[in-house]
DNA sequence: GTTGGTCATAGACGTGGTCTATAGCTCCTG
DNA sequence: CAGGAGCTATAGACCACGTCTATGACCAAC
């Protein structure tokens, strides 16, 4: 047996205001719609749910049973749709991002704090990982978004451009005699350099362009965050390559200066992916239109 | 926002299966009936609730979170069903009686046994009181069946016959002199008498008989069970007036014998009470129709 | 390429849920 | 006691909407 749930719903209403006509008017129905309906689930259990009086109905043993699991059934149901329209207008819910720590915080940190301002309901989670490893998690789904380096092809993945980045080399006072040297490759060679570490994509794409003038770049020092190679450089251990963007504070108060080369550095663009035809949560939605 | 709340359950099933397809079968519908239902859904929240693939369909995140409510609510519903179901088919609920104890133990005692072993599900509840009382809890919902003695006269209430029962004087071997004398009211006046307790229909029945003779029947010693009734008898305090029935086997085995009184004593009936134009439990319903 | 499995879409159909109108009942009130 | 104001039940008409069939688009596996 198996009723109309709709049945339920009327089931609900007459026995909590213990009147058909209240029901109905609940309901936005008519009265003989709601005794009808009633009736139709007394027949279909054989039962009888309601005592029926002048001044209204009241539920039998029967229909007290019955009552019980259906007032319960119906709350979860009125607390998921109250759920669901926090979900919609964004007072909750829960934002996934996948990338790299030096992104999240020299790049998206003002667009979280604004998105949070707005929606404070919505739980961040910043998930921090290689390009590779945010990839994965973006189709395991477990974030909705990956912020990294492009360029990026693969099809199962839609790539939106965000800001342009530029890398340099970067020396700080104890390599003063540079500032302001146009250098070429093969001298700056002769420097210990601190790359990030192998598998990240910058040190790929700085390794490749060495290798296209036919030199080799190999690190003195190798390190995992963007933090050390800023931190290494200053404190005179080498010449850092890093994103400009990221050392803006250290360029100006001069604690760290650029290296000029005699070539040009390829600038590096960042990408934000989604999995390709796969709905988005409202709350990566809104994200994305917010950074674009 | 108020859904029809069909749809939860074609999303249940959706959800549950993984598969619009298996949810149809499960539904008895067709899979484009179960994809439009979905997207009414979606539709109304706003919301995108399933990943689309080639192989059926999986939760987002806001389609696992509106799942985990609609999952409690639907499995609330299967257990109401089911509660249903075996209350309609007798294997749980319970039955309420109210009535006298000595009507429960000489008279319903058989049939009771009888209802419980066909049906050990119920749970009978006996709730003794005295023929008011009883009215009483029958008025307050507080009992589904009253069984007392006629007449009852209250238009609330249906009443059906029961057993016809006879009520007579009895005594033990103390005064076995009176074995076979066939006695006036005014002779019998001359002996001790022990009565049921002043409240009682069968007590005011033998006063009335009496006045209606023009005597004045006062009792010696009043009790308030009729177990004590017949067991003063026995022990020779007096002559009880019981209801025969209730006494056989002490008649049988000798220990009471009935004095034969030159005038007929009124049959009592047995009734049972239930309210008028209320509907009955299933319990109840079957219980009646045992007895009759 | 073909087959077999998804889900989505379009449009037709017909049932069942809802309506209006009315009756029957009980309780209350003048 | 008649009349009114509640309540629920019943009858019958109607039309929206839920369901169907047919088909398309897509994907994965053989």
């Amino acid at each position: 047996m198996t009723n109309n749930f709709e049945l339920y719903k009327v089931f609900y209403w007459a026995g909590k205001t213990g009147s058909l006509t209240q029901a109905a008017k609940a309901l936005y129905l008519t009265q003989p719609s709601v005794s009808h309906a009633i009736k139709q689930l007394e027949d279909s259990f054989g039962l009888t749910l309601f005592y029926r009086n002048s001044k209204g109905v009241s539920l039998t043993q029967e229909g007290a049973i019955l009552y019980s699991y259906i007032e319960k059934s119906q709350i979860l149901i009125s607390i998921a749709e109250e759920k669901m329209a926090a979900l919609k207008n964004l007072s909750s819910g829960e934002l996934r991002i996948g990338g790299s720590d030096s992104l999240f915080k020299h790049y998206l940190l003002p667009f979280l704090e604004d998105y949070h301002a707005k929606h404070p309901g919505i739980k961040l989670h910043l998930n921090h990982g290689t390009t590779p490893e945010t990839i994965s998690f973006l189709k395991e789904g477990r974030i909705d978004i990956g912020v990294v380096r492009m360029p990026i092809v693969d099809d199962q993945l839609e790539v939106m451009k965000g800001i342009q980045l530029q890398d340099c080399f970067v020396a700080g006072s104890r390599y003063a005699e540079l500032k302001g040297v146009v250098m070429s490759m093969e001298l700056l060679l002769e420097y210990p350099i601190i790359l990030f570490s192998r598998n990240s994509r910058v040190r790929m794409a700085i390794t490749e362009l060495f290798q296209s003038y036919g030199y080799e770049i190999k690190p003195e020092i190798e390190v995992g965050s963007v933090d050390l190679l800023i931190e290494f450089a200053r404190k005179g251990l080498g010449i850092s390559y890093v994103t400009r963007e990221f050392v803006s504070k250290e360029l100006e108060e001069g604690s760290l200066f650029e290296i000029q080369l005699d070539v040009n550095m390829p600038p590096s663009q960042v990408g934000f992916m989604i999995m390709r035809n796969m709905p988005l949560s409202s709350a990566a939605t809104k994200f994305i239109e917010l950074i674009k």
